[in-house]
DNA sequence: TTGTAAATAT
DNA sequence: TATATTTACA
């Protein structure tokens, strides 16, 4: 009699700590939630081990009822060998928060981080968006099941204090990877062609606002884009490439304003055998037309303007271009910093 | 370091 | 084929 009351008592305190469990592997549920494209097999691990508690608790077996069987150790051996496997990860987590504080970071982020609570965003750790910034898109991932449980070890170390370069240990690995798989278009196998870097949403929000805290796109330049944007991994050819394709962009007229067509073509005019858009020719200060232009397309509030716009543009560039001449110069498209600076000796 | 355009990947 | 990104070069 005796024996069973406490049998039911133990049970209980176990019911609780399972619970507690739970509770605490949901919060890192959550957590790794943030992570769920590139730690798909985290996120399972996480899930399983919360509906094996579940379950524990919801199925009292005999040996729950019957004392400490080996169920009930296992239960707690289990419990605290999953949660301090877990554990550390939060406590670093939370230890590195502060560490990037000043990353300044965007006004909103409407980036619905699948299913996060507002206070779990505010607690997200910087290191742990800027991770986040390099989300790959579902299709290459998906063919990277296999990989993403060596990136969960290169993120978990890279939790468990690896402070500097985390982020750049899990792509070089990636790319190392990527690598070793062979890439198919290389040139030769000397040459490794770097991982693709994705401008995700919010990465590139990032460097919109950046740019405006520069002065914009034909006044900012990569390295201190790079510099501001304080991304983990991030390059300067990347942020000049990036900015290229921005300006490139920008430059061009958006289908929002039809009716300008017009004045698009009448900005431009013929010096000196070349096309020159009427604004930097009258203006000495080509980043000042690059500035009008913004005005115009308004690229800082909005992100880009209009993407099939865009593709448009660099087709009918490309094609422009091909020609190699005149045409090219009266591009809308070039940027009239560089045009500035790259045609005068030529002009000379 | 920067800007541009070609090359390459997706 | 279109677009995005990397690479080469001035």
């Amino acid at each position: 009699m005796i024996n069973s009351l406490s049998n039911m008592k133990n049970y209980n305190e176990k019911r609780v700590r399972c619970c507690e469990y739970i509770k605490a592997l949901e919060e890192e549920r959550r957590k790794i939630n943030v992570f769920q494209r590139e730690l798909p097999l985290c996120l399972e691990l996480v899930t399983q081990a919360i509906e094996t508690y579940k379950k524990e608790i919801s199925e009292p077996t005999m040996e729950n009822l019957c004392g400490q069987s080996e169920c009930s150790e296992q239960t707690t051996g289990e419990c605290g060998g999953i949660l301090d496997l877990f554990r550390p990860i939060k406590h670093s987590s939370t230890s590195l928060e502060g560490e990037e504080e000043e990353v300044d970071v965007d006004d909103e982020h409407e980036s619905n981080e699948t299913g996060l609570d507002c206070d779990d965003k505010n607690m997200k750790s910087e290191w742990l968006k800027s991770v986040q910034l390099w989300n790959q898109p579902d299709s290459v991932l998906s063919n990277k099941l296999e990989r993403s449980q060596q990136e969960t070890e290169t993120v978990v170390e890279a939790i468990n204090g690896n402070d500097n370069g985390t982020t750049i240990s899990g792509r070089q690995k990636m790319e190392a990877e990527k690598d070793i798989s062979g890439g198919s278009g290389g040139s030769g196998g000397i040459g490794r062609r770097k991982h693709r870097r994705c401008w995700s949403h919010e990465l590139h929000r990032r460097f919109l606002n950046t740019l405006k805290q520069l002065g914009g796109p034909h006044v900012a330049t990569p390295k201190q884009i790079r510099e501001l944007m304080k991304v983990d991994g991030l390059t300067n050819d990347e942020v000049k490439s990036h900015l290229q394709k921005y300006r490139l962009h920008t430059r061009r007229p958006g289908q929002t304003i039809p009716n300008k067509r017009d004045s698009q073509t009448q900005h431009f005019v013929v010096v000196g055998g070349i096309w020159v858009p009427q604004a930097s020719h009258s203006t000495a200060n080509a980043a000042t037309a690059g500035e009008t232009t913004i005005g115009i397309y308004g690229p800082l509030q909005s992100e880009w303007p209009s993407q099939s716009n865009f593709g448009r543009t660099i087709s009918e560039e490309r094609s422009r271009c091909s020609n190699k001449g005149i045409i090219r110069c009266s591009s809308p498209a070039m940027s009239s910093s560089t045009r500035t600076k790259t045609k005068d000796p030529k002009l000379s």
